[in-house]
RNA sequence: GGAGGGGUGGCAGAGCGGUUGAAUGCACCGGUCUUGAAAACCGGCGUAGGCUAAUAACCUACCCAGGGUUCGAAUCCCUGCCCCUCCGCCA
């Protein structure tokens, strides 16, 4: 959610940075609506104030030994102005509210304007595409092939037991895919400074309105069926920046940086005809997610600092990469600044998306009523929130497989995995 | 699933229909004292919104959440959520 007082504070910054979204916003209905709520506030207090004098007027009379019976006919009909002035208020910011955090974040000045991932700007490269002389397979081949394990991925078996876009890994396949989830959370912990968390994978609308999921793309999610009401995590981002929700965070515990394995759960609805064939796009997924909660004044170098991170696995891994930052319009809602990491896939012959770091600025911290008390002024105040994918496990495992394949069909195991692999060295 | 007991400020814990935004203690901040520290003593110490030049004063709201009763609710009633104890069931 953004700073209501942006609204009379920088109405021109309000409309340029929503527009590098592609998001043109008419602020007169905001600002009707704001002028509406000030002057029903306005007489409600006044209201209110008249109530609990007379009150305190009869309380005394009435200790005194004194008839109330006149004052209470003074007061007789107030109770129904206030409750009518009070639901007119209600009504009132209902409506600003409802609309106002249908806002997305807006761009940081060094985002660029655009519509789509056409319009992100490379950053950096780090590798070279790897070179093969001879016609690479693409992982669900190889995953199916009998030089491997023989149908260590199996996606027929998995559309079976449920449907479509779920995977079933047998043998050393199901190991390595382990493996990495226990590498990253050991590189992140011990290397990078980032406390483990273990959470719920499914979580209430408060968390999800928290983060952003909600109320707008619920769609994305699976809503479980009760009477509680519960949803499936899209991302552990969800449970683990929920962690600071309505909390006041002491400022020598700051910066807060978190890591977390969670499976992930996407509807994938309007995603229909996208990346169906393979591990790509998956209702279930594993993922190794970083979290940092951060003073304001740090929250731009921590993006960088945690999108280092991700980066760190993909070098380790020796899988060429890239790094993009979005444009306005491919980023989420909720972010201020996302940068992109892309890994090489020789089949596709391209970078695809493995990993998003964000900052959300206090547009997220703001929502959850996430603070930390700053020394300086001894208040509370918001904190900057950000997260990023270190990294998407199925994915990554995608990438080994299509960069690490040799002709015959087999796949070496990446020198920093194999200590996982229990001296396993092919799949 | 059954029976009971609770949810009050950073924490502990009073209040149980009227001047209570809330006693008291702890913690925290400032001061006096002290060579320094501790102790003791004095003072301060919630959040949000409105008004405003103001981080002053004043007004409003907030004692888990949402409804209700009342001139007036932290206090009474209803619903929900959460926590605790006992019984049952269970990985």
């Amino acid at each position: 959610m953004l700073d209501p007082r942006l609204l009379k504070t920088d109405p021109d910054h309000l409309v340029a940075a929503l527009a590098k979204r592609g998001v043109s916003v008419d602020l007169s209905q905001f600002l009707a609506l704001d002028e509406q709520r000030k002057r029903l506030q306005q007489e409600t207090e006044q209201l209110q104030n008249e109530r609990n004098t007379r009150a305190k007027t009869i309380g005394k009379a009435k200790a005194a030994g004194e008839d109330v019976a006149p004052l209470l006919a003074e007061v007789s009909g107030l109770g129904d102005k206030l409750d009518a002035a009070k639901t007119a208020l209600a009504d009132v910011q209902q409506a600003f509210n409802d609309a106002w955090i249908q806002l997305p974040n807006l761009p940081q000045e060094c985002v660029p304007a655009g519509k789509d991932e056409k319009d992100n700007v490379e950053l950096r490269r780090w590798g070279t595409p790897t070179a093969m002389n001879f016609k690479p397979r693409d992982h669900v081949e190889l995953g199916e092939h009998e030089a491997t394990t023989g149908l260590a991925m199996d996606f027929a078996a998995a559309t079976k037991l449920t449907g479509s876009r779920f995977v079933v890994m047998r043998g050393r396949m199901a190991r390595l895919h382990r493996a990495l989830i226990q590498f990253m959370l050991d590189q992140h912990t011990q290397q990078h400074g980032y406390e483990e968390v273990y959470v719920p994978y499914i979580v209430n609308s408060d968390s999800l309105m928290g983060t952003g999921q909600l109320p707008k793309f619920a769609e994305d999610l699976f809503h479980l069926e009760g009477e509680q009401d519960y949803y499936l995590i899209p991302t552990a981002e969800v449970p683990v920046t929920n962690l600071v929700r309505d909390e006041i965070i002491a400022a020598e515990k700051m910066p807060l940086k978190l890591v977390c394995h969670t499976p992930c759960f996407r509807s994938e609805a309007g995603s229909y005809g996208r990346d169906t064939r393979g591990m790509i796009r998956q209702h279930q997924f594993e993922k190794v997610e970083l979290v940092q909660m951060v003073r304001p004044q740090d929250s731009d170098a921590a993006l960088e600092e945690l999108t280092g991170h991700a980066e760190r696995i993909l070098q380790l891994l020796e899988l060429p990469y890239r790094t993009m930052q979005l444009c306005g319009g491919d980023m989420g809602a909720s972010a201020a600044r996302t940068l992109d990491l892309e890994v090489w896939l020789p089949s596709q012959d391209c970078y695809r998306e493995i990993s998003s770091c964000s900052t959300f600025e206090d547009y997220q911290a703001r929502r959850m009523q996430a603070r930390w008390r700053n020394p300086e002024t001894g208040k509370p105040e918001l904190l900057h929130t950000l997260n990023g994918s270190g990294l998407a496990i199925g994915r990554t495992l995608v990438a080994i497989m299509e960069n690490y394949q040799q002709e015959d069909g087999t796949v070496h195991i990446p020198a920093v995995l194999v200590p996982y692999m229990g001296g396993v060295t092919t799949l």
